[in-house]
DNA sequence: AGGTAGTGTCATCACGTGCTGACATCGCTT
DNA sequence: AAGCGATGTCAGCACGTGATGACACTACCT
């Protein structure tokens, strides 16, 4: 393992382990494995288990321009990702408290940057009443949906291609 | 305690405690303690903790009328028993697939049932395409609505009244 | 070459978990 | 009263968890 890569391994395995089982049930150890790497180099970068889920939490933050997800090449594109790497910590986190405050606040912080901001705009711009309930309520929508494709208790949702989804989602939402 | 009350006892804690902090996270031991009842029980009677999960699915599978969620009374009557004792695992199940295949099994099924289902009816019935689809996205999305009012992400969300967010919601799942 | 900080390895700890087995107690039937 | 099954109690086990401290190796700078 050359310099450094060791992190950048774990901050990828911890992502897609994180969205795909849960905050509890991955293991530092299933992490350390799925990377590569020993264990014990998640308490020398991150501190803690918490601290690798912060981190992780960011570089997911990161990523992609903050357009809101009503637009359909975006929508598209977050489904997509969602294929392919499971929904990550951040759309977790709308959807269950966590327990150490820390985490709860990066995680609320990171979704609303992400996701509710940009419905925000969007909905002050065309004048809508209640832009901050409304963007809250749709963000937590296609939470729903987006966790719910990979929960195993919808098989129709499952089986759509994201084609179908973003065109049923949008109609959905629209009104 | 009399006889044959910490069945029930425990079965209301685990309900209450599943939904609030979800599977892993909640504890045979603080299932016991909430209900004033030895854990050893939990073994006894349930067999074991994914018993008394699927027990307490089942209790909260045979409340209510299967009347679907986009009739405002049922949707206000839902949303007030979040309120008091959080989503309960039903909903949990909608948003995170579960190690364990039976318990995965009774919790989709206790969701259709419930939700899913009567839906599909109302879909049916007013001749929309796909309606096992519709269904599926409109469940999903009330379940990220209703998880998200707990998980602390959303403040707008949470300081709404039910009056509002029954509205709210009926006028997006409108279109 | 030698020193130093960064990086990786190993053995191990303290703790909480779900679960089990042996025992005590209660309530009913005979 | 005696027997018996259902119900409740207690101590403890086996295991997996996150985390730590001591040690070895490597790359880079002087």
């Amino acid at each position: 393992m050359a310099r450094g890569q060791g992190r950048e391994a774990l901050l990828r395995s911890a992502s897609t382990l994180f969205a795909s089982k849960g905050y509890e049930r991955t293991t530092t150890r299933d992490i350390a494995e799925d990377a590569g790497v020993d264990a014990t180099l998640i308490a020398r970068y991150f501190g803690s288990k918490a601290g690798l889920y912060l981190a992780a939490l960011r570089v997911e933050l990161g990523e992609g321009p903050p357009t809101d997800l009503l637009q359909p090449a975006r929508m598209t594109a977050l489904l997509g990702r969602l294929e392919k790497r499971g929904a990550g910590p951040v759309f977790q986190s709308a959807v269950q408290a966590h327990e150490d405050p820390d985490v709860q606040e990066g995680a609320r912080e990171a979704l609303h940057a992400r996701l509710v901001t940009p419905l925000v705009q969007r909905y002050l711009a065309a004048g809508m009443d209640r832009p901050q309930l409304h963007a809250e309520l749709v963000t937590a929508a296609f939470a729903g949906v987006a966790l719910g494709r990979g929960s195993g208790a919808f098989p129709a949702l499952e089986q759509a291609s994201i084609e179908e989804l973003v065109a049923a989602v949008t109609e959905l939402f629209a009104g």
